[in-house]
Parts: structure tokens; sequence; C-alpha cells
DNA sequence: TTTATATGAATGAATG
DNA sequence: CATTCATTCATATAAA
């Protein structure tokens, strides 16, 4: 019982920003299944950690840009791919392969600042009256002082090479395991009914 | 040079802690960036530490009191009343001024202890059971290392009273208490619009 | 210098 | 998926 909180380890942490970046955003239930199952390798884990290791790291990944985003268009209205900021997240489009691992996704993502602002597209324009976004964070963005919190990165490129290979396979599982990190589940099967997602219901 | 963590000037301070006793607690990113904004005038600030501020202040502030009232119940377990605690909190009602600084917040908040516990204390049980829904809730049943979130699980009905319900009867808080910790801004004026983000119920 | 405490920062865990 | 709460980590400062 004294596990009151799952810790990632270095080497889960990063596989699971490498799952991450190679885009999975929200893994079904059968992928969170297999990569629980890898991490596990690498010290106690749980599915629901899992599970909500991607929700948490993508609220606040596209807190952050949210916040970047609004910040920039503040100060440059007009003007706004002149910068550095990371990438939003694309949709992977799934091969058709059986492996759920083995995501193909668009070489280009375009940003999609849509799905950033996907049921608020006012909030651009919040600044003078407050369009909000409540508290949560926007931890960002100030008169004139910036910075966001940090997100833990992993060092320590090594390992990292270690992992590619399952990850990669792991992207792939086929389309019987459910597509990928679609927010939508568009191409959601008989084992996972659709939860309404983006709509406001 | 990096300055590594952020520490409130007396005046940002005092300012901060007037919100707070003003029963500011969640500020929305609108509050938020104002307050950062007003603040900047005394000293370096940026969002984000508003936000951490309000945060830690929040539940530093309910950590002590959970802590006074668990050991005052432990010597006085039938006689609780006689007390003088502290108020949680009612959401604010702003003003129609166009600074946050001032606010008009309701001049009655009772304890609402309720908010102490607002959602259920169901750390006791940490055994899921599963199905097999989608990703978001089937949770569970794996090689060995299980265990989804349970989110809407709670067998038996028991644990259900535990804490929450059982601290409100022995505080007595009488029943309108309730309305007024909603999480949410009810009473949001035109500074603050809801942001109708989900709008899900 | 070492230890204790206050509190900023970060993030896991829920809930709705 | 947005919010919120609880914990924990980290560091600055006070105390010993």
């Amino acid at each position: 019982m004294p596990r009151p909180r799952w810790s990632p380890t270095p080497q889960q942490m990063m596989i699971l920003q490498d799952l991450y970046r190679k885009r999975m955003r929200n893994p079904t239930s059968s992928q969170v299944q297999k990569i629980t199952d890898h991490l596990s390798l690498y010290g106690n884990i749980q599915c629901k950690n899992v599970f909500y290791w991607f929700q948490n790291h993508k609220a606040r990944d596209r807190q952050k840009l949210r916040k970047e985003l609004l910040h920039k268009m503040q100060k440059n209205p007009s003007d706004d791919d002149d910068d550095d900021f990371p990438a939003p997240q694309p949709q992977l489009t799934p091969t058709n392969t059986s492996n759920i691992l083995d995501y193909n996704f668009p070489a280009n993502f375009p940003p999609t600042l849509h799905t950033l602002y996907s049921h608020s597209p006012s909030m651009l324009i919040d600044q003078a009256e407050g369009k909000d976004t409540s508290s949560a964070q926007m931890m960002n963005n100030n008169t004139g002082n910036v910075d966001f919190p940090k997100q833990c990165v992993i060092e320590n490129g090594m390992i990292r090479t270690n992992v590619q290979d399952w990850v990669l396979m792991m992207i792939d599982m086929g389309p019987n395991s459910i597509p990928c990190c679609s927010n939508r589940p568009l191409e959601t099967l008989e084992l996972f009914p659709i939860k309404a997602t983006g709509f406001k219901e």
C-alpha cells in the first residue's frame, strides 16, 4: 500500500516521452496495456499511471502551447509563423499494417491550431475583457515576463536508442488495436464506443 | 541570473493575501493575468507565480484546517461547533469596476467544509475491477501490472460514506452551506466570463 | 554547517 | 478534455 503515488523512472519517462513525441496522445486501452507491460520492466507501474500520464502530459502541453500562441499573437497579431514554438498535435493516420505502433503520421504536421482551440476559438482575444480559460494554467505570458514551467526532460540519450525499436513497434499495432491518437474516435470500433469527445454535449 | 524562484515582495504578498482573504481561490486565467499585471508594478512576477501562489496557499490553508479539525475531533469527538476556524471558499463576485483588486465578495461564507472534501476520498479503495470500455475507463486486466483508473467504480457503498459526509455531519454546517462552494464561477460577471469550455452538464 | 521549516514549482490523480 | 486537488520535490531562509 505504500505506493502512494507513482513516480516514473527515468527510463519509463523516456519511453513515455518518446511515444508522446511520436504523437501518441490518446492511447487505447490495449495500447496502454502494452505500454504498461513494457514499462513494468523498468519499475512498478500500472495502467492508470500510463493513462494519466498521457492525459496530463497532453493537457499541459497544450496549455502551454495555447498560452504561447496567445502571447505571441498578442504581440504579433498579423504574423505568427516566424517563430520557434514547439509543434502541436497533428493527427496521425494509422497505417493499415497490423501494428498499432506503426503510425504513419503526416510528415508535416501542420500545427493544427485548430485542435488547440477546437471549442473556443475566441479565446485568442481574451486579453481585455477576458474570455477565460479559467485559471488552470496560463502560467505564462504577462506584461513582459513570460517563461513557462519547464517540463521535465530526460536527458540520457543512450537509453533512448535502446527503446526506439520498441516504441516504433508500439506505435503500430494495427487497426484492430485501434487507431492511435485521433482525438475523435472517428474510426472507433466496437470495443471503443465513442464518447463524443470534442463536442460540448 | 536565473531567477531560480520567485519570491513575492511584501507588497505583492499583501495584495495576494488580500485577494485570498476576499475569497479568491481559483482565479481564472484572465484574473491571473490581471493580477500579474498589477503585481508586476511591485517587482518581477509571472503569471505562473500567481497561479501557483493561489494553488499552494489554498492547499496549505485547507491542509492546515483539515489537520486542526482532525485534531479537534480526536479530542472532542462530540463537540465541535465551539470553534473559530477560518473560512473556506465561496466565489467572489467581481464588482463592476475594472480592477480585480477590489472585489466584492459574499458577506457570508459558511465554512463549507464541504469544499474540503469535495471529491470522494476514495483513497481508501484502490483496487479496480475492470470492464472493458474504451481506453478511458476500462483500465484493468493486464499481465500483472493492472489497474486502470476506477473512475466510477466505488464498489461497496460503505466506502462512499467516508470522510466527506462524516466530517460534514460531525461539523454541522447546515444544509445551506452546500450551495456556496461551487468550483466554478457561477456568479461571474462581465469581468470574468465563464469560458463555457466543456459545458458538459 | 546541519537541520527544520516555509513555500515556490511540478506533476500524479481524479472528477465531471 | 478542462479543472481542481493532493503530494511531492526543491530551494531559500530560519533556527540550532
